[in-house]
RNA sequence: GGGCACGUAGCUCAGUCCGGAUAGAGCGUCGGACUUCUAAUCCGACGGUCGUGGGUUCGAAUCCCAUCGUGCCCGCCA
């Protein structure tokens, strides 16, 4: 409904300022502070003084009365407030977002027609996923998420690096050495914990072993590598033995917060399908190309980026970069758009990546490159090779123990009588444990760097996702409470209420930030900034609470009429903070 | 050294792209509210030179310039 009154009220001030032969560009739109009762203001008069040789109050006032509040359908009135002109909403816009409310889906925008791959994560198949890479899944998951609710078409791709030098490594020492050769249990039970120790003893070995031995190794870790470059069979099946195990155990880890995928991407595709190669050529082709010192080398200072893009190196094999354009025109032939969820360590090389697309004539417009800052410990940066870094799976299942002990500690004293059970404490304490960790990380600004600390990652006070999600927990009471069976949706809400019953300043302005929901979904996809429906859950749950404690919905000395118009507010209010959360991609609890 | 990002209350963060109404939350501290649709809630108090200095503007946390601090990047690794 916001939606409409904002393009309504555009409209209208649009026309009046024509009408009045004044420049239309800036309309000065916003949304007021709080305490104003409007819906939208605009500014436009303090520009407008000038032009008109009046202070802004009386410009203001002149452009209001050149607007009819009567012609307009989600507006009442028009009103000055200095030089402000306010925006009030009419019956009808209550009323229209409270019958919109009550479908399941609501906030979900009409289909687009157009489809868009988010690629995120893509994490190294070389051991257990840490914390520091944690932000990636968790926020490319909701970007794709906020995307898909918006109305596009969404595929989500883990980009699969299998062949790059770290797994043939991998391979060579997963070849080379045995269980008895490795010091260490692994940490978990679960296959990339137990392969991962390979993986380190190999890269160990290389940096401090025998020098004849490292050599004879490092022949074995480059004949893989030309194996991949040619496209060899059997050289493809022993590193993706090694990827494939591992991968499987990442999936697993990342299935609990849950991150799923549509499609894991290998990038071996890219060489065995000739792409590579092709992309090569077309490279060398280019005037910016160069063969220097062996290798041949893009370079792209005229293009304000000094680094030069090795594309081929001295031994003729590709480059991560190189199968990585590949991917991209593959992308661009197989979808609309597409964005790519990426560390800010690798923004020189999505920088790279972009003019390198275009040079090889592609439009890249259509690729958006979100950025995060990595999570980082105090002592430093989190290393799968090194082994020093929190695993992912450390992190969820202490967050799970910490709200089981919450829940279990409020059983107590609770007032509600529905007599949790056993597995009532399990479903919440995951709930709320995996929930609270993604919701720390989706709520704030993907650039800010971050520092590890347990304390601070397991802190599930409010403004955290238990404080949202309670609201969610408390619609649906009501609406059990109520004897609406919340499997079969709102069949049991009475949908033909009277919204204008919805009087008092809490119950409008619950209505109100219902109604500001799908321009929500809007805003945040165009911007690929989940975080501002992070930000918005929280002032909503505030707004909710508020009327919470105000309106009464069940009482007996409720109006019928009046109780059923609440019952259809908190039906509404259900499907906002749940739709919200499941873009955020946090569990919406009936209970708690 | 160069490039990019970040700097808002004691702490963690919104707001910055697109300049407008007394800069908003939470945590912490202090004081209140459960015989009530769940108190993981609510109400109140205290707390801010929006890193610093200039500039543009009727108006700057927001735009421009400079400067300081922090992080990231500047491999024939990914």
């Amino acid at each position: 409904m916001f939606l409409a009154l904002r393009t309504e009220v555009e409209d209208a001030l649009r026309e009046a300022l024509s009408t009045l032969e004044l420049p239309t560009d800036d309309l000065g739109i916003e949304e007021p502070p709080d305490d104003v009762d409007s819906v939208l203001a605009s500014s436009v008069a303090f520009r407008l003084a000038g032009e008109l040789g009046a202070a802004p109050p009386q410009a203001a006032t002149e452009v209001a009365d050149e607007i009819d509040a009567d012609e307009l359908t989600y507006v009442s009135r028009v009103e000055t407030q200095g030089p402000y002109l306010n925006f009030l909403p009419s019956e009808a816009y209550f009323a229209e977002t409270l019958a919109n409310g009550t479908d399941d889906d609501y906030g979900t925008l009409p289909d687009r027609g157009e489809s868009v791959v988010v690629e995120h994560t893509s994490a190294n198949p070389t051991g257990p996923v840490h914390v520091g890479r944690a932000r990636n899944p968790i926020i490319g998951d909701a970007v794709a998420n906020v995307l898909d609710a918006a109305g596009y078409d969404v595929d989500r791709h883990y980009y699969v690096n299998d062949a790059g030098r770290q797994m043939a490594v991998f391979t060579w020492a997963y070849e080379t050495f045995d269980e008895d050769d490795l010091e260490t249990e692994p940490e978990r039970d679960r296959i990339e914990y137990d392969l991962v120790r390979y993986y380190r003893k190999g890269n160990e070995f290389l940096e401090e072993g025998p020098e004849s031995e490292v050599e004879a190794a490092e022949a074995e870790i480059d004949a893989i590598m030309q194996g991949l470059e040619e496209g060899d069979e059997a050289t493809y099946e022993r590193v993706s033995e090694v990827v494939d195990q591992v991968l499987g155990g990442m999936k697993e880890c990342l299935a609990r917060l849950p991150a799923e995928f549509d499609e894991f991407v290998k990038e071996t595709r890219f060489m065995f399908d000739g792409s590579t190669d092709d992309v090569v050529s077309r490279l060398q082709d280019l005037e910016e190309s160069v063969y220097e010192e062996d290798a041949w080398q893009l370079e792209l200072d005229e293009y304000g980026i000094d680094k030069n893009l090795v594309f081929l190196r001295s031994d003729g094999t590709s480059l991560y970069p190189t199968r990585d354009l590949a991917h991209h025109e593959w992308k661009f032939d197989n979808y609309d758009r597409a964005v790519t969820v990426l560390g800010e360590d690798h923004k020189l090389q999505a920088e790279q990546l972009r003019q390198t697309l275009e040079l090889l004539g592609n439009d890249t417009d259509p690729l958006r490159q979100v950025l995060y800052s990595y999570v980082n410990l105090p002592e430093g940066k989190m290393s799968t090779r090194r082994g020093t870094g929190v695993d992912l799976d450390d992190l969820l299942d202490e967050a799970i123990d910490r709200a089981r002990e919450e829940v279990e500690t409020r059983l107590d004293d609770r007032i509600r009588d529905d007599d949790l059970d056993e597995a009532d404490v399990e479903r919440i304490a995951h709930q709320v444990g995996i929930g609270a960790v993604r919701y720390d990380i989706v709520a704030k600004q993907p650039t800010k760097a971050i520092t590890f600390e347990w304390d601070r990652a397991l802190d599930f006070e409010a403004q955290s996702a238990p404080y949202v999600q309670y609201v969610h927990a408390r619609c649906c009471g009501i609406l059990e409470e109520a004897g609406i069976d919340l499997e079969t949706g709102t069949s049991g809400v009475e949908t033909d209420v009277d919204a204008s019953l919805l009087e008092t300043p809490e119950e409008r302005d619950l209505l109100e930030t219902i109604a500001r929901f799908p321009a929500v979904i809007d805003d945040a996809a165009a911007d690929l900034e989940p975080h501002q429906v992070a930000t918005y859950t929280r002032e909503f749950a505030e707004r909710f609470n508020a009327f919470y404690r105000e309106c009464p919905v069940l009482a007996d000395d409720v109006d019928p009429d009046l109780r059923e118009a609440r019952l259809a507010l908190v039906a509404a209010a259900r499907h906002t903070i749940a739709n919200a959360l499941s873009v955020l991609g946090v569990a919406a609890p009936r209970s708690m």
